[in-house]
RNA sequence: CCGGUCGUAGCUCAAGAGCAGAGCGCCAGACCGUGGAUCUGGAAGGUCCGGGUGCAAAUCCCGGCGGCCGGACCA
């Protein structure tokens, strides 16, 4: 039996880095007071149906159930967050701060670090409009990265609204806009041109356009774009908007850069956006998102933010050699002849009671094969359980690093065992 | 949806029309109250699936499926 398309059976030491992750990335959602919701992981197929292209939907698993209600495999969870922040907590107290964690589908075509099936987590902070709101999200991540010992990642910010506006500004309508901006966010500068060349930019606009695409950099650069763009309406409260940002990362000792390439897809974006990469892969993504409340059906309610890729992340931990992965038990109990074997079990029953991490040989190994069987799934101490020893009231321990044997009561073992270990 | 590449034992790979193999791992014995070594033995594969050509197919042909890599797309 095959596992379907894109699935993967994660095992060992990758496994235990997707764990490591989640539980960094829980435990600072917790610290930011980010209250956890776990939505269905089937919903209404029209949830995503109403905020989506039609390239996208085809992307979603859709199916009937037995009634005939048309359902999806989540392929996000924002949608579904949203959605509940509209039927029960539209009234609770601003902002409301939810985080979420969950598997996600969507139906592509495998490869690096893309699969069918995908862990995400994420937050969102809706009700308020504040920059000092982006600015909390962007802080979340940053630690997340320096929790995740992953401090050479690089955080880039941008700015939908600027494009949007400078675009609307030139000319090109609404329609028009995304497959500039599709050619923009993949940097593909052939793509670009030809895109320019299909929406008719002038030649003042073609020139504002390319040269807004191409800063990227520190702060410093906000006041030559803000230049750039002098003449395009509006733009001035998004230069205010990310100059107020930019403090904000500034006042928390964040590094950052600005890079008015990143379009984020089309979707929802409406303001600030921000990109995580490592190793060139995107690992984290996000932004402002103003109008996504009302589409779904709610009031008009600014939100702002961000989706973390867990298995990505568990990646790059991986690939770094950063995961410790617990080899085998703290101990291994082995007796010496059939006749104990009841004496054993109930040893390793005490060390278990005691909290230890402990196993027993169940296979009826002679002793010389236990402990090279024991050796070999990196057990750190061996009890040995003999009758002559038990005799004496002793048991023997035996530390499988160094070789060295001592002999300890059995009396009082585990106590004994979990002072000393 | 498109392209490259690969698919034989749990793992890494041989055999390239003529009995399906090795190494590692696993289990056991030699030794049986002290490990990693060595030696010996054992279990484990109708060669990804389905068709076709041949006396004969893991091997050649066609079509699927799957892995990895990339393109399109990426909420």
């Amino acid at each position: 039996m095959m596992r379907p398309k894109g699935t993967r059976d994660v095992f060992g030491e990758e496994l235990s880095a997707l764990r490591r992750v989640e539980m960094t990335v829980r435990g600072l959602f917790e610290k930011y007071s980010f209250e956890e919701v776990e939505t269905p992981m089937f919903e209404n197929f029209e949830l995503f149906e109403k905020k989506s292209g039609a390239t996208v939907i085809d992307q979603i698993y859709a199916f009937k159930d037995k009634s005939g209600n048309m359902l999806a495999l989540r392929p996000e969870i924002t949608p579904s967050a949203i959605r509940f922040y509209i039927n029960q907590l539209k009234s609770a107290p601003q902002p409301v701060k939810l985080c979420y964690f969950g598997s996600c589908f969507r139906y592509e075509e495998p490869q690096s670090q893309r699969w069918r099936q995908f862990t995400q987590a994420g937050v969102e902070i809706l009700g308020s409009d504040r920059p000092e709101a982006d600015v909390e999200v962007m802080a979340l991540v940053v630690e997340t990265m320096q929790k995740l010992g992953l401090r050479d990642f690089d955080l880039r910010v941008g700015h939908v609204g600027v494009l949007r506006k400078l675009l609307e500004h030139a000319g090109v309508g609404d329609d028009s806009q995304d497959p500039l901006l599709r050619a923009i966010d993949r940097k593909d500068e052939e793509r670009i041109d030809a895109e320019i060349e299909r929406a008719r930019l002038n030649l003042t606009d073609q020139k504002i356009l390319l040269e807004l695409i191409n800063s990227k950099g520190e702060s410093s650069i906000l006041e030559n774009v803000r230049r750039i763009t002098k003449g395009v309406p509006g733009v001035e409260k998004d230069f205010e908007n990310l100059s107020d940002i930019s403090e904000g990362l500034q006042a928390i000792g964040a590094k950052f850069n600005f890079d008015f390439g990143i379009a984020r897809g089309l979707g929802y974006y409406t303001g600030a956006v921000f990109e995580v990469y490592v190793d060139k892969v995107q690992v984290v993504g996000g932004g402002r998102y103003d109008g996504l409340v009302e589409l779904l059906g709610g009031k008009p309610c600014p939100a702002v933010g961000v989706g973390f890729g867990i298995d990505r992340l568990a990646r790059v931990l991986v690939s770094r050699g950063k995961v410790e992965y617990p080899g085998g038990p703290d101990f291994m109990v082995i007796p010496v002849a059939p006749e104990i074997v009841g004496e054993c079990l109930k040893i390793v029953k005490e060390l278990r009671d005691a909290g230890l991490r402990a196993d027993v040989e169940l296979m009826g190994r002679k002793l010389t094969k236990a402990l090279a069987s024991a050796d070999s799934r990196n057990v750190k101490k061996v009890i040995v359980v003999g009758q002559k020893d038990l005799e004496q009231g002793e048991v023997t321990i035996r530390d499988m690093k160094t070789g060295e044997q001592t002999k300890l009561p059995r009396k009082d073992l585990a106590k004994k065992i979990s002072g000393t270990a």
